[in-house]
DNA sequence: CCCTGATTCGC
DNA sequence: GCGAATCAGG
């Protein structure tokens, strides 16, 4: 198998979606865990908790030398950190988008200063293929969830025609894919967005379900980006 | 044991 | 560039 521009686009909304290794390995198909991670940091996207990195120093010096002088002692031995800034900041940086020629819409650019405290309770939500998002409120603010690339030629084939393509995407229509991408008929829902969320109400009540049971392995919903491929 | 991601290194 | 082997934490 080759990493072809799809799969690497899988791999990369997949990661970023915060998807393990394993998970995004085998809805491929044909690479192991090992490869998309490999892969991954090749691409750049890398940043993710990882159970294992933290190599700070004091590993080292903790080796008992029995002779005294078990730390230099650096000054402010005790001395509190100070209190944390506030900076509420989203960890991952879903790199600088480049493409975003479009025209300045004729409504405001929405920076949106203050954001909604929305009390959303405990809530996971489980997007189109079957991954876990975060609830718009927790972290994510209302934006496109997959990376605004362009994963589509403009409009290729007649099929498209009527068809809410990848192009058509703003933010205020439902971004729910309907077909795999690839597919001659692949689009999306394209309905008006239930407000503060990407999809409409409807396919909201499909994206957001309260994670109740056991986190068992993948289930086999269809995956927005063209999943497990007959192997 | 299982899982995870990170790194290395021969190809 | 690729990914198996290996490492290492949870």
């Amino acid at each position: 198998m080759s990493w072809t521009d799809e799969r690497i686009e899988t791999l990369k909304t997949m990661w970023e979606g915060g998807q393990t290794a394993s998970q995004i390995a085998d809805a491929l198909g044909g690479v192991s865990r090992n490869a998309v991670i490999g892969k991954a940091h090749r691409l750049g996207l890398q940043a993710r908790p990882s159970p294992v990195k933290s190599h700070d120093a004091a590993t080292a010096t903790a080796t008992a030398t029995a002779t005294s002088e078990p730390a230099p002692t650096p000054v402010e031995p005790v001395v509190v950190a100070p209190p944390p800034p506030p900076a509420p900041t989203p960890a991952p940086a879903p790199e600088p988008v480049a493409v975003e020629e479009d025209a300045e819409e004729q409504d405001e650019p929405a920076p949106a200063p203050e954001r909604v405290a929305a009390p959303q309770p405990v809530l996971r939500s489980v997007g189109p293929g079957g991954f876990v998002r975060q609830s718009p409120g927790e972290q994510q603010p209302p934006a496109t969830p997959a990376p605004p690339r362009r994963l589509v030629p403009a409009k290729p084939s007649p099929e498209m025609a009527g068809k809410t393509s990848l192009l058509d995407l703003n933010d205020r229509i439902c971004k729910w894919p309907l077909g795999h991408p690839g597919e001659p008929d692949f689009h999306f829902c394209g309905e008006k967005v239930n407000p503060g969320f990407p999809y409409c109400v409807e396919h909201c009540g499909h994206a957001y379900q309260a994670q109740m049971p056991r986190r068992d392995r993948r289930p086999p919903p269809p995956l927005p980006f063209g999943g497990p491929r007959v192997r």
